[in-house]
DNA sequence: CTTACTAGG
DNA sequence: CCTATTAAG
């Protein structure tokens, strides 16, 4: 059984002062993938680096930074060793720190923070680079057998029930047509959504916009935050939850439990 | 009798937040000068531009804003109708809005922000030039005939007694001998520092540093804001007041009273 | 609105 | 440390 975790804090530093540490050491979770570090190298604390556990042990971590500061940012916390600990492998996608790949050997976790496309869709191209890149590198895991786990931060509503008002939205960033098609890519090759897979409900959301006034209590907000997995896991979900009590950022935690 | 007041509120919208109306309706003042108000024509409020007085009535203000944003700025409030208000008319000051200055007829009062000569004095040249342009200015007024009014954030403190630790800032910004040496020249052709006239003992200060911890609460200040007027006004002065108990700022107003 | 950044003090 | 700025979300 493995469970991960998935958190996009914007600004790690900000998220400390709100009690991020007392969260990470609430999940008992063997990974957890942060995204929206945005910090540095040499703005790691120990603390930071490696937080205490439920289990009273300390998590191992690993950090992919934008070289621009205080921007984007991935990272990833574990209790397992993993094989190897790399990027995506892209230079403009490395250059913004918006991968950590994980591997486990039976499989392949992945802390992913994908762009937003901007207003007017100004990065619209940059991210559906990121998308494809992101599916290839699927493909080619799932071509080697092994399995694969895509946490993080989609910045895509995928159907008018992951958002509250997705009439209003029609054109925004996140909710493009061209971002929509590469989820039906995405899922249509046989990826799956695991919350949508055990949860056909609406109104379940993880990001509630800071903009909008009281956007969060109200509940008008979009689902942005996905565990996706190879099809070859479908049978092994067992959780995909969403923490919408969790507090600290704009976007609230998602998790996952898979019987592998 | 006059009675002025003159505070760098450190960024007026700032200080808004920190109680500076409920401070301009006690001050029951003719004139308030204030300095670094750090903002621009179209930023200003309803509030900011005609605060209310201590008699009821609202002021009338008078701003000079310096080109760039959140920069720099004085503004003036006054009960008493000027016969015109202008600036000192140097380009180079008045792009930093370093001054107001008010025409009353039998005296002009000038709310003065006085350039920081910054590290390693980088901005000294420019310093002394404000300076020498203030002097000149109060010469020409008072070979007219009448009196003025120097309010404002010198920053510079002007000897021993005026900073807590004279040995440690030797060099310093605001106590570089160029600076002093002004100052000495300033008193040397008649101009009273308000303050100094009535009060010979050390420990009055005006800031304290924002950097070193609890500078504030131990008095480790420097006495950078002052009241000065013309020799003529010698006679004229009945008060000269530093008020450390206002805060808001990382400045504390001064105040004076003229019998004229 | 919020988190970063940077300049200035 | 604190107040502004700007970019980004």
């Amino acid at each position: 059984m493995i469970r991960s975790c998935s958190w996009n804090v914007n600004g790690l530093r900000a998220a400390m002062g709100k009690g991020f540490l007392d969260w990470v050491a609430s999940t008992d979770a063997d990974f957890i993938c942060l995204q929206e570090t945005k910090l540095q190298e040499e703005q790691l604390t120990e603390d930071m680096r490696h937080p205490l556990g439920a289990d009273g042990r300390r998590y191992a971590s690993f950090w992919s930074h934008a070289s621009r500061k205080g921007y984007a940012g991935t990272a990833l916390y574990t209790r397992r060793d993993p094989l190897s600990v790399t990027t995506l492998g892209i230079q403009e996608f490395d250059d913004e720190g918006r991968t950590v790949v994980a591997d486990f050997g039976d499989f392949v976790l992945v802390s992913a923070y994908f762009p937003n496309s901007q207003e007017a869709g100004a990065r619209l191209d940059y991210k559906l680079r990121f998308c494809n890149a992101i599916l290839e590198f699927c493909e080619r895991i799932r071509a080697s057998g092994r399995h694969v786990i895509i946490a993080g931060d989609y910045n895509i509503a995928h159907t008018p029930i992951d958002l509250a008002r997705p009439e209003q939205n029609e054109g925004n960033a996140g909710y493009l047509p061209e971002e929509r098609a590469w989820m039906d890519t995405f899922t249509g090759r046989g990826y799956i959504d695991t919350f949508r897979h055990l949860c056909r409900e609406p109104g379940h959301y993880t990001w509630w916009s800071y903009r909008a006034p009281k956007a969060r209590e109200k509940n008008i907000g979009w689902r942005l935050d996905y565990h996706c997995v190879d099809p070859e896991l479908g049978p092994a979900i067992r959780q995909a939850t969403i923490h919408p009590e969790v507090l600290g950022s704009d976007h609230c935690p998602v998790g996952l439990v898979l019987d592998i």
